[in-house]
DNA sequence: ATTAGCACTCACCTCTGATGAGTGCTAATA
DNA sequence: TATTAGCACTCATCAGAGGTGAGTGCTAAT
């Protein structure tokens, strides 16, 4: 579409983008024919912007205000202006250095995660654990709560715990749970939840022949246990960061900012969308959105063990968020807890 | 001290608390006068006005404003004029049935509680999940994460499931961490945390004569495992409630209510200040208080199982909230959790 | 094609005066 | 002696007026 803008209108649409970012005030001509040294009036410099306005790059939020950039220009600038430098080996380092993950449960390295990209970046961070189909199966146990009632305790291998209260036949006896994960955790052990899930259908056919009842019963309870899915977990940090940015400075948009970040099922929503691809994704919160976030972006990164169990996490801030120093850091932390995922939790 | 009030101050003070409570605004003598049919003119009602102002009851925002009741009023009011009606059996249906509770985890559980308090309540709920130091033991298991860390995984008897990563002697094998779990939970099974650290006390001194290797990696694991406290665990619904509350409705309000609800330790810390007491508590949030929750109060109560585990849950509110509306219903979902936990999760 | 010049717009600030709710004090009243 | 009417005073709030300045669009000159 817009690819054919000339040099002209790129340089002037980056420098309005990018003084934007930093001033959150609209952008007049006056102040990027002289900041940037393009050698052109203010004058010229108009023309083009009422060029890019009208392509829907632009806008001003009145006759004799300077000139915002849309999201329209917002996603132009990320897709084709934005360079990403990498960080360089002192400051990865540094980000090194930010994370304590020394004996930490998953929740807590999660939580960590969240709290560092929300102080690195100064807006919110946002960290979705790894969804319980995209794990691996360790360990499972069976706990009696009150008649015919489990708790069941999920372990993957990664060592992320989750449980789950189930509905079971109530002669089943203590010992008989035993037998059960016994049976389960060797059977299960070092699959992946589809895998497991494909076994259980399969054995569920094949045991209508060959009568064992505690086998059985097994399989019945790994079914009311496993093939569901497990709620996920978010983990907001710094939310009241993003209340500090000009934008979200009126007390509705307070409110709403606060609301959505309540809504753990938005968020999931949103960090869901990017959960397939690979790499950095960013979400310009702008128009077709979600309203409950208008105003903000989005940057995420999923990060994995080698087993594949997929967690996203990433930075919620305003559209006019510093891209060029954000993007980085949710490129980097992925990779990192990634690769701390693999050597301090992963088996051995 | 001030309880010598006289009858006539005493209505006065009350019907101004009250209609500060329902209006957010200064209340004027002409308004008491009309309002309250006490037969007095506003000049009487100044004049004790003026009296409950030099006690510290009342101040005034501004010489031509009405009056305000500081959180010395409000103490009083709540200490001696205060009437907590109790819910009639009908309202005390109304709750019950406002409760989901079917086959919830515990996490689910105190989520559940908190979402409900906040929406009947209008202002923020605050749940405590049971501390760790207060359950009683169900079960233990340890799971192997790397060389030398393992994953330990508690469940009381409530079925709250905690986890901790521990340092360990890395040449434990999976059938030595099989027999320690099945010993310590033979052994351990049923005693308070209290009478667990007791016993794993006892028996390490004694252990030192007589030398079993398996049994005294038992005691060193647990100890490492349940002698330190696990971190409570904070639920908070309906931040976004108190945000349109009409004290919190600058942008610097807002910014620092979200931050104290941000802070879990800070809540915690306030949560545990209601931690022995019997019965629901209210503690005002003016003076002496943390900072961070200037303008708010607190309505605590404790739940507990049979077997002594403890948590609580309350709900925050500007110090303007209805009391006799807000007490009840923390008083009653904090009996109705308690008779939930032993019959629904407590054993059989 | 670029730019100087100019009229125009409009948010923002400050100052002003009016309004009204509420107070404290005093003197009259029951 | 307790109560109250009356009155002067205070002060937040609001609306209107006028000035300022940043910024624009258009046109004509370069």
């Amino acid at each position: 579409m817009a690819d054919s803008l000339n040099e002209r209108s790129q340089n002037i649409l980056e420098a309005i983008v990018e003084d934007y970012i930093s001033s959150a005030e609209p952008v007049g001509s006056r102040a990027i024919s002289r900041k940037h040294n393009f050698n052109l009036s203010p004058a010229s410099v108009r023309n083009v912007m009422a060029d890019l306005e009208e392509m829907g790059l632009l806008c001003s939020p009145h006759t004799s205000a300077g000139r915002i950039p849309t999201g329209k220009g917002f996603q132009y600038y990320i897709d084709t202006l934005l360079e990403v430098r990498d960080l360089n080996s002192n400051e990865k380092q540094n980000l090194r250095n930010s994370y304590r993950f020394q004996n930490m449960r998953m929740e807590d390295i999660m939580q960590e995660v969240g709290r560092v990209l929300s102080s690195l970046s100064q807006y919110t961070g946002l960290v979705m654990a790894p969804k319980f189909i995209s794990t691996v199966f360790r360990q499972i146990e069976f706990i009696r709560l009150s008649r015919g009632r489990l708790l069941m305790i999920y372990v993957s291998e990664t060592g992320l715990v989750q449980n789950k209260v189930i509905e079971a036949d109530p002669t089943l006896t203590v010992s008989d749970l035993e037998q059960i994960s016994n049976y389960l955790n060797s059977e299960l052990n070092g699959l992946s939840i589809h895998e497991v899930r494909a076994k259980l259908n399969q054995e569920l056919k094949e045991d209508r022949i060959h009568y064992d009842k505690l086998k059985k019963q097994a399989l019945n309870l790994s079914c009311a246990a496993l093939q569901d899915e497990i709620e996920d977990q978010v983990y907001v940090s710094g939310a009241s960061l993003m209340l500090g940015q000009p934008e979200f400075s009126t007390p509705e948009q307070m409110k709403r900012l606060v609301q959505a970040f309540e809504s753990k099922k938005l968020l999931i929503e949103l960090l869901d969308r990017g959960h397939s691809a690979r790499g950095v994704q960013i979400f310009i919160g702008s128009d077709s959105n979600q309203i409950d976030l208008e105003g903000c972006s989005l940057i995420t990164s999923n990060f994995s063990n080698q087993k594949g169990a997929i967690g996203t996490l990433g930075v919620v801030g305003p559209i006019r968020m510093n891209y060029s120093q954000v993007v980085p850091i949710v490129d980097f932390t992925a990779q990192l807890l990634s690769r701390v995922l693999d050597r301090e939790i992963g088996q051995n």
